[in-house]
DNA sequence: GTCGGTGCAAAAGCTTTGCAAACCG
DNA sequence: CGGTTTGCAAAGCTTTTGCACCGAC
C-alpha cells in the first residue's frame, strides 16, 4: 500500500500543485481502498467534515488519472469507479448476486494477452478489468 | 445471420406482442449489424422515415434484452451498445486509437473461464466482453 | 504577485417515469 | 374489446462548462 506522503512527493516533484481538495480525494481513495465512485468519495469526505463540490471531485480525479496515480474503471452497473494505481495490475470478479468483489492476479490474463497480440497484432491495455458472474456463495443459494 | 422473420416468429410463439416500433428496432439492429447505440438506431430509422420516441427505443431494447434477443454491452467511452444475440458468443477488441472493432472467438476466453471456476468457484457470465487496446495499424503510427 | 485551482450555478447528455391515447391480438 | 404499448412531457442523474474568487508557490 502506497501512502499519501509518498504520492504527494512524487506529484510535487513533477511540478504539480497540491491543494486541500486534491489531498482530500487522495486520502479518501487510500483509506477507502478499492473501487470508489465520485459519490462514495464525496460521502466519505463529507462524513469527515470535508465538503467538496462535485465538479471539483471530477476535476481532481481527472487530474489524478492524467498523473497516472489512479485508474478509471467502468464497472457497468456500478458506474465509473476510480482506484489507486499501485502494486502490480490486477483484475476483479464482480458477483451479480451479492455484489462481492474478488481480486484476481494479472497472471490470469497473461495468456489471453499473448494470444491477442500474436493473432491480431492487438496490444491490449487490460489494466483493471471487471468480469461479471456468480460467486461460489451465491451459486449454492439461488 | 438470423433474419427478422425467424426472430419475430419465436417472439410470437412466446406470446410476445409484435408492434411496429418493435419490428423497426429489430430491423435496424439486423441491417446495421454489430454494436449500436440508442442514438444510432434512432438515426437509422429516422433516415428511413420511421420516427420513434427515445423512451420507446429504450423500452424496446429492454424488452429485446429480456427476451434474450439482444445483448447489452458497455463499451466504455462509446456508451452502452446493443447487438443481436446470435451465433456462438464472441467478444470484441476495441482500438483506442481508431475505434476499430475486431471480433474474437469465445475460445479465447474459455481457458480463463475454466481457471476462474476452478480457483474461485466463480461462474463467469462473460458474454460480450470488450477489451481495449491498440490495434496493429495504430501501433505503427503513434 | 501570478498562474492555476476551486466553488457556484447552470447546462448538457443520457436514461427513466407518469399518464392519456393508440394499438395488437 | 381488454390489456399493453406508445408518445409526449417532464423529471433524475451523472458529468461538464463558464466565470469570479481564492490559494499555492
Amino acid at each position: 500500500m502506497m501512502d499519501a506522503q509518498h504520492i504527494i512527493q512524487d506529484l510535487q516533484a513533477a511540478g504539480e500543485r497540491i491543494t486541500l481538495p486534491r489531498r482530500a480525494v487522495l486520502d479518501a481513495l487510500l483509506s477507502l481502498g478499492g473501487h470508489q465512485t465520485t459519490g462514495s468519495i464525496q460521502a466519505h469526505l463529507a462524513a469527515q467534515g470535508v465538503e467538496l463540490a462535485e465538479p471539483t471531485i471530477y476535476r481532481v480525479l481527472q487530474w489524478l488519472k492524467d498523473c497516472a496515480v489512479v485508474a478509471q474503471t467502468d464497472l457497468g452497473q456500478s458506474g465509473i469507479t476510480y482506484e489507486i494505481l499501485s502494486e502490480p495490475p490486477h483484475h476483479h470478479l464482480v458477483c451479480l448476486g451479492c455484489g462481492h468483489l474478488i481480486d484476481i492476479d494479472d497472471d490470469y490474463l497473461q495468456a489471453l494477452r499473448e494470444r491477442l497480440q500474436a493473432d491480431f497484432g492487438f496490444q491490449p491495455r487490460i489494466e483493471h478489468m471487471a468480469f461479471f458472474g456468480v460467486c461460489a456463495a451465491c451459486k449454492s443459494v439461488p
